[in-house]
DNA sequence: AAGAGGCCCTGATAGC
DNA sequence: TGCTATCAGGGCCTCT
């Protein structure tokens, strides 16, 4: 599910939530997520404050006190949920009633004074890490590439990246090693609007192209971010509310609709890249 | 050592 | 309707 923008998402409402509030219990229903629930999961979380929440590539990142950490990652079903401990109306900030709340999956539960936090995750390819000391979170993103929006994201290094690689492009905006954050939806959305064959290997691309496509990743992202993400199937905040993004899509689960580019008459399609769904306009994109 | 493919898992949808 | 097959927004691991 959940891209980069998603994930900013998700962050920014936990910040207006959980910021400087202190957690008081940890419920675990189901320790079998992506890489198994400790067994001191609770107990480590018991009684810590959470100093604030960020984001890094796809991963939130709870800032604990006594400088530890906690990692989620939302994997492609993951799901945050908030819940009032007494749901009242006029309220400045709107809760998920208990009523909208999935029936199955609410694999963790954090319990704070006033609200909880639970997440949901059908197909368990999320998990959640704790980090003992900043030097091991450096460590643990450490093969990550530049976000995004780094000032380290730029022609220079895409240039020197791509020199050698015979990697398409599509395949390689997935790369999380390269940039990080992008995934199937926006690798798809950003080559149709910088006019790239995702099939074209990176060391054939001009540095025009290459300055296109980092252009284009930041408008889209930036953009997708302001609509509030993309909501595919599941995806919203964490008050309910879809994102729209979806609603912007150029290409993305959209073949054999026409091509949005003005006097294009060519139908978008969609192929397999390397086991994921590619979707483009052959005649605009080469 | 880069790059491709398999795999973890449930649920929604399509096709018969 | 009810079965089966396919596919879904990610990333780690293994093999070549």
């Amino acid at each position: 599910m959940p891209e980069l923008p998603e994930v900013e998402i998700v962050k920014q409402s936990l910040n207006k939530i959980a910021k400087y509030k202190t957690i008081y219990k940890v419920l675990v229903n189901n320790r079998s997520l992506r890489f198994r629930v400790p067994e001191n999961f609770e107990n480590f979380l018991r009684k810590r404050k959470i100093i604030k929440i960020s984001r890094r590539s796809k991963y939130v990142i709870f800032e604990l006190d006594f400088e530890k950490f906690l990692i989620l990652h939302l994997g492609m079903s993951g799901t945050i949920h908030l819940l009032k401990n007494n749901f009242k109306k006029n309220t400045n900030i709107s809760f998920y009633h208990k009523k909208d709340l999935p029936e199955n999956h609410n694999h963790l539960i954090f319990f704070f004074n006033k609200f909880k936090i639970i997440y949901n995750d059908p197909r368990r390819f999320g998990f959640v890490k704790i980090i003992e000391s900043r030097s091991d979170l450096n460590i643990y993103f450490s093969k990550l590439g530049p976000e995004p929006f780094d000032k380290n994201f730029n022609s220079n290094y895409l240039k020197r990246k791509f020199k050698y690689s015979i990697k398409n492009i599509k395949n390689s905006l997935l790369d999380q090693t390269l940039v990080s954050g992008i995934g199937n939806i926006y690798a798809s959305e950003i080559l149709f609007r910088s006019r790239i064959d995702p099939l074209k290997k990176v060391k054939y691309l001009s540095i025009g192209e290459i300055r296109k496509i980092i252009t284009k990743t930041k408008i889209v992202l930036n953009y997708a971010i302001k609509k509030g993400g993309s909501s595919i199937r599941d995806f919203k905040n964490l008050q309910g509310a879809k994102g729209s993004y979806q609603k912007e899509f150029k290409v993305y689960a959209r073949d054999n609709f026409s091509c949005p580019n003005k006097g294009c008459k060519s139908k978008i399609i969609k192929i397999n890249i390397n086991q994921r769904a590619t979707y483009y306009c052959k005649k605009c994109q080469n």
